[in-house]
DNA sequence: GAGTGGTCTAGACCACACG
DNA sequence: GTGTGGTCTAGACCACTCA
């Protein structure tokens, strides 16, 4: 066939799942029915599932076949008063949350740095994973100095909250001090736990949460399916100037 | 070969590139060339060269040949007193600005909500393209109302600030009200302003600033090249609180 | 074992850059 | 024109899933 024809593979196949013809779930025909239809080799057919896949619009599994994706979007909002749980509910979505792995590890530099502790201090490492409506969101490596909170991750095992735990170590009230955001491609461990596509970006968002008197009490970097969320976050009107560039953002 | 042979040839160019055996900017072997280096056939050399080059490794230039990447990270803060211009020099880099187009179009739904203007008022939009040290790093579009600031897309073109503009129309301070990011990948257009390779992810970022009554002033949405930023946000310390789930973020 | 997708080679032709 | 990367077909074999 002519050239470019795996695009025009990819945005027939997309069309039909705009238009419904390709449901939700359903299966799509094999890659050698697929060659037939559109009169290609398998290595155009191939190309166009492939780029639909990172799209986030096509699953792909080996040995069992090609589907089509549902993917919810939400909209997570960090600012004052951020719960995972009530960010998604407000959207009527029912969030939940699994521990995967839990241990008591030594501080590298970059986390006894954000926590304020001396390098190779324990600290626990509690690996989560985060989902909406059964679907994995994120999952979120966090740090808490393994001397203050001695049960930690057995409490967040049986379901207890961070901000609970905190309180009955006598911290009241505590606040998100910087959020880091940016945007890469997961790797393969990252992209199996999210169930998506290796070739779909996924989001890494790092912060460090500080008591009343700033000292920083937790730190945690998260990956999110970047196709299934964005993020806001609220500026404070007081005192603030805006960017002088209408490229600024 | 065996199999994974593509992974096999991705790897050793990528150990060539960090362990300076291949400087930047400097030509790869052409394709037959690592053909035969690597006993392998064509496509899985250019399945390997494909990685390297959506990780921003390698730039791949149709006709011309295959070069080794070099990949800037700029971190931008967002916060009180955002300025692009700032915010690079602060981290010894040169930021530059240039104006791609300039139009005054009739508002979109979204850019009338944004605004506050009714759909189809007259509005500038503008398109801009950052850069740092030369690297494109943005593309920016921006929205204003072409009624309240008439000569916007020609001052702007000229170099004139937009803080400088807003304050000869009596807007002597004003607020980022809240700011949007997720991720995706980009169309073909943003990849080639951006300089970067179609598959590797970019950041959306939405904002709306508003003057001193809360009044929205100015709206933008800026795509940017995502292995070449990373952006940070404060969040105030009074009054917040914190998330409840570690695998909050 | 049958059917699915995953990888590989071989070879052809096309599009673009540059002298 | 020559050399580069871009796309395509054809065919083989491997890995995984499931009956």
């Amino acid at each position: 066939m002519g050239r470019d024809n795996w695009k025009i593979i990819r945005d027939q196949i997309s069309a039909e799942i705009s238009a419904g013809m390709l449901q939700p779930g359903a299966q799509l025909p094999t890659e050698s029915q697929l060659c037939q239809t559109f009169h290609a080799g398998r290595h155009s057919v191939r190309r166009a599932v492939a780029a639909l896949a990172v799209e986030g619009k096509l699953r792909v599994e080996q040995g069992r076949g090609t589907f089509v994706q549902v993917a919810p979007l939400i909209s997570y909002h960090i600012g004052r008063r951020t719960r995972f749980r009530q960010n998604l509910l407000e959207q009527g979505i029912s969030p939940a949350g699994e521990q995967l792995a839990d241990a008591v590890v030594p501080a590298s530099a970059r986390v006894a740095a954000a926590l304020g502790l001396a390098e190779g201090s324990p600290v626990h490492r509690l690996l989560r994973r985060g989902l909406a409506d059964g679907v994995p969101i994120n999952i979120g490596l966090s740090y808490h100095c393994a001397t203050r909170f001695p049960d930690l991750a057995a409490q967040r095992m049986e379901g207890v909250s961070v901000t609970d735990i905190y309180r009955s170590h006598g911290i009241t009230d505590y606040f998100r001090k910087r959020t880091i955001v940016f945007a890469r491609r997961p790797d393969g461990e990252e992209a199996g736990l999210l169930m998506q596509h290796p070739d779909q970006p996924v989001m890494v968002l790092q912060k460090t949460d500080v008591d009343a008197a700033g000292q920083p009490i937790g730190y945690s970097e998260a990956v999110w399916a970047a196709d299934r969320v964005q993020f806001s976050f609220d500026s404070q009107d007081e005192g603030e100037a805006a960017p002088e560039s209408a490229i600024d953002v």
